[in-house]
DNA sequence: CCACATGTTTCATC
DNA sequence: TGATGAAACATGTG
């Protein structure tokens, strides 16, 4: 599923395809993918930049941003030629150039948002785990400012954005932190292991292309790499790749969560 | 047919 | 008020 790494991806690879292309046409296959605040389609526009907060990719135009959220099935897809697939294409921007912006979406989750202004979107989300607000510093202030299990949250986009189920089992199996254990029992230097973490994690999968375990592709429809390297997610009942012991898998906040239970047991608790 | 998967929002409950 | 849990969104897969 698309998490930071693979939005990352996309988003870059978006900049070196379509930036200063020009929208010559909008073909809305599945209207309620696409939410147009303005109710304007952004015609003959160019596209002027790309980037990213969280989840969120933003391409910006001469008055106005589409923002698009992949959520668990979405695809954003470029081709040169009319000849590609139509299975579940949700929305199609052809340019000027003749060059194609597909997005697909199986599960009808993603949206793309045509807005005037950002913060209506980005109002409540929270620092980018990638971005320079996150510090140890901020991290620190975060995790006791909230009194949560840290996997809840890691997940929850308000506080930092970027993380989703995937790299959150990965960044707590390194730093060697049990998922359950609360915000405010983590100890200073085991906090500090998770920020690093987290930042590290996150930067070898955008080196890797992402993570593809079902859907995520590219944007020349091609598979990411870091599934290759993870260590405890989607290893339940295999051996810990450190310790041996069995890798389990529990419901946390209604999401399936892997840990080693050697490995992360009550590390980082004080009581 | 049933259970389950992931991200986010919304609503109910403690 | 904040943490938590369930439901909803919609579909594919085992």
């Amino acid at each position: 599923m698309p998490e930071l790494p693979e939005v990352e991806v996309i988003k870059n690879e978006l900049q070196a395809k379509i930036r200063d292309e020009i929208i010559q046409e909008f073909n809305i296959i599945w209207p309620k993918s696409f939410v147009d605040t303005i109710n304007k389609l952004p015609l003959d526009e160019k596209i002027l930049e790309l980037s990213r907060k969280g989840k969120y990719i933003i391409i910006k135009l001469k008055k106005s941003f589409l923002v698009i959220h992949l959520r668990m099935t979405g695809q954003i897809i470029i081709y040169n030629e009319e000849n590609f697939s139509k299975k579940h294409l949700r929305l199609s921007i052809k340019f000027n150039s003749g060059k194609f912006f597909n997005f697909y979406d199986a599960r009808k989750f993603g949206r793309m948002y045509h807005v005037e202004n950002l913060n209506n979107i980005l109002a409540n989300v929270g620092i980018d785990a990638l971005s320079e607000e996150f510090t140890p510093q901020s991290f620190y202030i975060l995790l006791n400012k909230h009194n949560r299990k840290i996997k809840a949250f890691l997940l929850d986009q308000r506080l930092i954005s970027g993380l989703g189920n995937i790299y959150s089992d990965e960044c707590l199996f390194l730093s060697g932190i049990n998922p359950q254990t609360f915000s405010q029992n983590l100890s200073d230097s085991k906090a500090k292991t998770l920020h690093n973490n987290i930042i590290k994690t996150l930067k070898q999968a955008i080196k890797n292309m992402g993570t593809t375990i079902s859907d995520y592709k590219t944007t020349g429809a091609g598979f990411g790499g870091f599934q290759n390297h993870l260590k405890v997610y989607g290893r339940e009942g295999l051996s810990c790749l450190n310790c041996n012991s069995k890798i389990i898998k529990i419901r946390l906040n209604g999401r399936g969560t892997h840990f080693c239970p050697t490995c992360q047991n009550k590390n980082g608790v004080i009581n």
